[in-house]
DNA sequence: CTGTTAGCGCTTTCAT
DNA sequence: ATGAAAGCGCTAACAG
């Protein structure tokens, strides 16, 4: 910036003040530091320009893993509205590690950054997130999970709790009693663990048995689903419906099912949950819970952005059940042997 | 940090010496600034501190979409390589959109990244790129791509043409003629450009001629490859055997022949490009090619976190052709009547 | 309209 | 082993 002022023959200031408000400079001045710049080749620098104005224009997001369409979604919504806004955002993924995920956090603060969009709250890191909303250094966006109503963190989630009861509803209206559950791990997160919780009561409410053999815990991948199912299907009374608690896992499952020669639905039921953009492209199509992805990372840069001393603000948004072909009513057995087998030709 | 230096009756200069290279003063003086520091809630500014040493500890890193299994695991690369050296990063997608590239590359420059790992090179971009890499202000590093040897770039990618030919080969060799490709924004990205060159290559060698009436160029998503799929099986003399140069298109493909009634691989072959993870998942499971893109991202940012004049460095990786169950032999009709019915029934 | 000056939070000589 | 002072690239307040 030096080197521009000389060469267009004005201070440093002026050339800050053309660069960036031309409006309060003269035309022509205007011009010459323009060309000025053009010829040096010169480049703005946004880092020093936040460091001397105490602000900070990064934000930055943690998601628990960059591998996945749907976090992904939720990255292309935050890069889009904090890019109109002229932030950037360093990104990173806890890749579900809580080690990992507090060393990110901590090299996010280093890095002064304006707000932190974090997918979920371990349980484990929740007391320290709660001392950085006090400290009021930057903002802090929980997105995907809607935490205990008295946190004063801000949110763009939705109930997990409740679409994991309306999926096991879904389950159970289909005629289903024996319904399994493979889940993520609940044990961390507690976006996982009301998903789960969703389940208990919908089986409460229609006084069907918790069966503690019926549920189990992954990591949220396919092959994890696929194990899972299974073992879930060697059990001496298998369940005749499985929901898991991330397309990954139903995936996994499917193709679980698919090896042992079960037809699904006719079988065995399997469902969803998050509606990634692969699960209506699988046969059969799965039924999931849909989630706006997108909307959330959107939602969630926009209270981002907000200056720091804005309130705190919570969306919930809906989900939908998305009915497809993996779930169908329990016992309509008898054309199913016939089919099993071309089933079985047909597949690897 | 003058506030940690006041309540430890020290100057903020041995403040930054006790928190950064302690072995420099007293152990006693240490001890007492850490505490000072612990009580203040003190966090240390890695901006500030990029901004004095000038340098950066900030690396850019542009993928063509966050929502892709694939890009994923070369970010985690990325990310896990950075981190060890403690770098963050700031990243962006362009989804496919050459002025959003443009801008990202801008706003990056403009945070005066250390390194820039740029996944492919846009034609329209291309000499932009190479006068940043003359102006040596900071390091280039293109992924996924191995562009002309002479450019002066480092790059990590591998050989797209012949790993395209090598899998049109396979289909070749399988019996088929007539070979449809399916293939993304090949006028925009060199990457998809060299994998219709080895398509084409690998046709020419064997004799084959080239009909472009069988190369439907696509946005790649499932979607598009479902449409694509349907355009080339609704022509008058249909291929016996598909090449989607991603496997999203292959997925999406696949898709199509299910809703008309196609037995894959008995009446038409479907092979891949990527190895995703859902590949192997499909059903029939998909032949593809495997590239490694995890490694892709560990190796770039082994280079981009080198000093600003280290050497350009260039890795050509190896990629496997990895065959399932979507391809086989041409015409081995017959007995596939009849499985196309119960497929129908099963499928949605 | 433009220049001068001070200073953001940190690190690094150079003294002591 | 510690402190004083200079300065990274930029901007805001104040003068002119």
């Amino acid at each position: 910036m030096r080197e521009v002022a000389r060469r267009a023959k004005v201070s440093v200031a002026t050339v800050s003040r053309a660069l960036r408000s031309p409006e309060q400079v003269s035309p022509a001045t205007v011009e010459r530091v323009r060309r000025a710049a053009e010829e040096l080749g010169y480049v703005y620098n946004a880092t020093a320009s936040d460091i001397l104005r105490g602000r900070s224009t990064v934000v930055g997001l943690v998601v628990p893993t960059s591998s996945s369409t749907l976090f992904g979604e939720t990255i292309h919504g935050v890069q889009d509205v904090t890019a109109e806004h002229g932030f950037s955002v360093i990104q990173g993924a806890s890749r579900y590690d809580d080690d990992r995920e507090e060393r990110l956090i901590a090299s996010l603060l280093e890095r002064r950054v304006h707000a932190l969009i974090l997918t979920g709250v371990t349980l484990r890191n929740e007391a320290r997130i709660r001392r950085l909303a006090k400290d009021h250094c930057a903002r802090i966006v929980v997105v995907w999970e809607k935490p205990k109503a008295d946190v004063g963190i801000s949110y763009v989630g939705f109930d997990n709790r409740s679409a994991a009861e309306r999926m096991t509803n879904h389950l159970i209206g289909l005629g289903h009693r024996r319904i399994g559950m493979i889940v993520g791990p609940y044990s961390r997160s507690a976006r996982v663990k009301h998903r789960l919780e969703g389940y208990r009561d919908a089986l409460d409410k229609a006084g069907l048995p918790f069966d503690p053999d019926l549920v189990v815990e992954r990591r949220p991948d396919l092959l994890e689903g696929r194990e899972a199912m299974n073992s879930l299907m060697s059990q001496e009374e298998p369940p005749t419906a499985v929901f898991a608690a991330s397309d990954l896992l139903a995936i996994g499952a499917l193709k679980a099912a698919r090896l042992r020669g079960l037809s699904v639905p006719g079988d065995v039921s399997i469902a969803g949950f998050d509606d990634m953009n692969f699960s209506a492209y699988q046969d059969p199509p799965i039924t999931t819970m849909r989630v706006d992805a997108y909307r959330i990372g959107q939602l969630a840069a926009q209270i981002a952005v907000e200056p720091i001393g804005a309130p705190v603000r919570n969306y919930c948004l809906d989900c939908d059940l998305v009915i497809r072909g993996s779930t169908g009513r329990y016992a309509l057995s008898g054309a199913t042997d016939e089919r099993l087998q071309t089933r079985e030709e047909n597949s690897k």
